[in-house]
DNA sequence: AAACTGCCAACTGTCGACAGTTGACATGTT
DNA sequence: AACATGTCAACTGTCGACAGTTGGCAGTTT
């Protein structure tokens, strides 16, 4: 009857899900200290299960660990975020190669549909909202069926998200990522793996751009 | 005086490295599960820090944890090592494209060292020793200077290391692999960022085929 | 006043024990 | 004999408590 996986999660894996939430929405602020008796307390939880879904974020690059000090949410460097999209590059890259590739007509119907609310959401007003832009490169990502990729995608981008101080709102930027999005809809609608991978690197050199220069202002 | 970092690891720690290196030799053999109190015991610590250790070594791909189980070393099938290598050639093309625009001439001699070196040995009669195929590709990473991809690269290694199950000394392949780091090479020397990419792309490929093969006799 | 020294509170690292779940074995049924 | 059911040992998930370390503060010295 009831499906055989426990439906309540363990409470280290609940942890896990409320506090990734805190730290993406910077419920807890970057630089901050985690402290273990506290929030294990504000959880109803003992210490335990609260440093193994610690420790989790950790691996995830959501928290940085000082030995006997505790665990800290990171601010990143201008040096950190180039580096992390030359990580994101060469992995959305091969993505987007593999999408142009593997793709099937519903992947493409999907793709051009994300891609068509984003439009009607920007000549409503309203600003081109992150959660269309991660529905486009998760859809990019579940055409290139390559789940090792993808799992890295999904880390390497919330790491990105940790670190968007008010990501922005810049229109010109919006439409630029806007046209990259519907040009590699067509590279990956005419199966030009070589097109759709040279646009993937320059739409996220320009992301990487536009982050940079909205976190030195 | 002493260095700020404490010389003697967390018991968690030591413990890590104690399972990984008995994960990666096989001594804990594949399918096998790992019993949370035998092992502590056996380490002469408490479950806290040991399961601290495996968590994390799952998190490096090197455990699977099934819930109320425990954690077992895993197997891979055909799909995952090709899975696994869709990832790892896209972040070994993009780091030897970034070695071949950034390498120094020290980077130069490093490779060009590791490379002799194997030849030395291959012309001894001996086989070619994985370990160097690993200074190899951790050399030429290390002239990519990107720290993330890096990161990542190493994780997906061991994974591979983990089911090579005795990648066989086969001599056409192993001839075949130190062709592949010597192009890489001249093409690192000349700058040639495209011409890396290519060759590092056709040996991992290369090396992908050899592993399938291996695996399924 | 600045720098050094010793103490202290707070927190992390670690431990042993209890509770809940799982898979397997034994028993009973058709 | 094959299958369903009840029981149980083993193991994981969780908890509360103790020990060791860290950074900061007060007191002292120059």
């Amino acid at each position: 009857m009831t499906p055989p996986t426990p439906l309540h999660l363990s409470l280290a894996g609940q942890a896990v899900d409320v506090l990734r939430e805190q730290v993406l929405t910077g419920e807890i602020p970057p630089g901050s200290r985690v402290n273990e008796v506290e929030v294990a307390h504000k959880l109803g939880i003992s210490r335990g299960p609260l440093r193994e879904a610690i420790r989790h974020l950790a691996s995830e690059g959501l928290l940085t660990l000082v030995p006997h000090r505790g665990a800290f949410v990171p601010d990143a460097s201008p040096d950190d975020v180039r580096a992390m999209f030359e990580l994101r590059t060469a992995l959305e890259c091969a993505a987007a190669e593999l999408a142009a590739s593997r793709r099937t007509d519903v992947d493409l119907v999907r793709l051009q549909e994300v891609c068509a609310e984003s439009r009607r959401n920007y000549k409503a007003g309203q600003p081109f909202p992150y959660r269309l832009d991660l529905a486009f490169h998760q859809t990019l990502l579940d055409a290139a069926r390559s789940p090792y990729i993808s799992e890295q995608v999904r880390l390497v981008q919330q790491r990105v998200v940790l670190l968007r101080s008010a990501l922005a709102d810049d229109p010109p930027h919006q439409h630029a990522s806007m046209d990259d999005h519907d040009e590699l809809v067509r590279a990956i609608a005419d199966g030009d793996a070589a097109k759709a991978g040279t646009v993937m690197r320059r739409h996220l050199s320009r992301v990487c751009a536009q982050m940079l220069t909205s976190l030195t202002h």
